[in-house]
DNA sequence: GGCTTCCATCGGCGCGGCCTATGATTCATA
DNA sequence: TATGAATCATAGGCCGCGCCGATGGAAGCC
């Protein structure tokens, strides 16, 4: 494999047209430059220069070779400008992998602060579940994901990403705002004979686990992923639902009235790849995201 | 500066995923392969890759100067196969520079010969008088100098300049056909009362050098480098003139007549920069030039 | 829990880079 | 012509670096 070196060597060779006057332009000793001339030539097989007088002249061949080298040395030093780019946040990528209501609420506030204070950063979004986002991060198609979990064991296959707790996000029974209940409003028990509207799966596991805790079996006649549609159906009085704060701060229908469970509640997360430190562009975001967290008031 | 060696290395490590296949693609040992990326990441000071498990994945910025590197190191090698051709002179470039009388005879059947070996050798022509040529051999306009010599003393700046002796040309007394003399027709001091055509300023003074050698001082009345017209014009009887062979040979008026004189003569040579041996192309040119000169026929 | 796989670290050996000193050649000058 | 200056090539020595084999530590598979 040549050295880019002596490629060097070579270049400023021809640019200054001796020996001697390379080697005081390169901070070397002129025996080195004549070594390293002496050994490019041994290298590529053909002579690149020849003695004329007591100077020397560059062949056709040494032309060629100097003037590909000083594109090849150009090019080299522009990935060293890249590299630094990257390495000073003045670029970079990271792409954002969340869960619906998190990328209505947490995630904008935090996309605005990281391309605030790091305008180069490129922010990629996209929506899915905590178990396809976590998929897609082991599968390098995302830098982080933003997951939630409902006190559920951490899974096995976690050894090779990080999780940082964001935020305990509490749950809330929505009912119609025109009923009226016997019973505590907070407590699961006093809608045990209620028709319920759940979330998506996991969350409608979730749902039928708090009620058996609570002592009975919720009637499941409605569910739906969109967590709008939950809140319009429970006010058109289709039944009552159990949704997480962050939905609720993304949306709020006037005909609903909230009410916190204590007890319940999910835990966000942001999950990445590998082992802390993660890459900087995704350590920006991590920190966008845990600044951003301090913020959401939770509803009523 | 970075090293080749280190980006092929971390090529492979992008292609095979592995360091362990990566070292076993470019059979080297793990360890080394290992050394090589760590001492790549000091050097950009960015990190190249992260720890997956039992394996390693690459960082954007790993994944950048991978995909660098795999170009720089394509041109490296485009650069080798450019420099093999220059080599076994599959391509190349010689220039050849040549007085009038030589570029109308000897050049084209050499240049014949070296396309006829040598498809791929560009050769370019260019004409002037010895002295111009050896100007421009210096200057590395040229890389091959044809040129004449009166038997001059060779001159002191030839130090870095090879001649090849390629022929040793005859001149000849031009008369016109028509007219006859009194003496031996090919001896000067026949014609020491006619009038005088001559040559270029070189061949000028080399022809009052001569007669004044054979005891007079011609009359030059016409002095043209035309051979050509020389000709037309001792043809038409303005007067006597002293020809070198090439230039009768490259052309010959039916109306002249000619006489060889013994004992002048030019030596037509070669001339390249340098010592021995000359470039590859140069090399060729002078070798189908040698080839050439055993061929030209003196006139009569 | 033991075995395998993979990567990182360590200690060695030798090649190769860079240095200073010296030789050889050529050009300029007295 | 002879001496001095300039330039490149060669020789010898020191030291850093690349490569290797051996070993250690972490993670996955049975």
């Amino acid at each position: 494999m040549i050295d880019l070196s002596r490629l060097r060597v070579l270049v400023a060779v021809a640019r200054e047209g001796s020996v001697t006057a390379a080697a005081e332009a390169l901070h070397y000793a002129q025996p080195s430059v004549s070594h390293h001339l002496t050994k490019l030539e041994a290298e590529v097989g053909v002579p690149l220069l020849q003695r004329m007088g007591r100077g020397i002249r560059l062949t056709d061949a040494g032309r060629l070779l100097a003037d590909r080298a000083e594109s090849i040395l150009a090019q080299v030093e522009s990935l060293h400008v890249e590299l630094d780019e990257l390495a000073g946040l003045r670029t970079g990528r990271v792409r954002l992998m969340a869960f619906p209501s998190a990328l209505a609420t947490l995630v904008p506030l935090a996309a605005a602060r990281v391309t605030a204070e790091h305008p180069g950063i490129e922010l990629s979004l996209s929506e899915a579940e905590p178990p396809e986002a976590l998929s897609a991060l082991r599968n390098n198609d995302v830098d982080v994901a933003l997951i939630f979990e409902h006190g559920d064991p951490p899974q096995r296959d976690r050894r090779d990403i990080t999780m940082t707790p964001l935020l305990a996000e509490p749950l809330y029974v929505v009912t119609p705002a025109d009923r009226t209940w016997s019973g505590p409003r907070a407590e699961l028990t006093s809608y045990a004979g209620d028709r319920w509207i759940a979330g998506c799966e996991r969350c409608r596991e979730h749902l039928v686990a708090a009620c058996a805790r609570a002592g009975f079996s919720p009637a499941v006649d409605f569910e739906t992923e969109d967590y709008v549609a939950v809140q319009a159906l429970v006010a058109a009085g289709l039944g009552v639902s159990l949704l997480p704060g962050l939905t609720l701060v993304a949306n709020r229908h006037p005909g609903v009235r909230l009410d916190r469970v204590d007890g319940l509640g999910r835990q966000v997360l942001a999950a990445v790849c590998g082992k802390p430190p993660a890459s900087k562009p995704a350590q920006v975001l991590l920190d966008a995201l845990t600044a951003t967290i301090a913020e959401p008031a939770w509803p009523s």
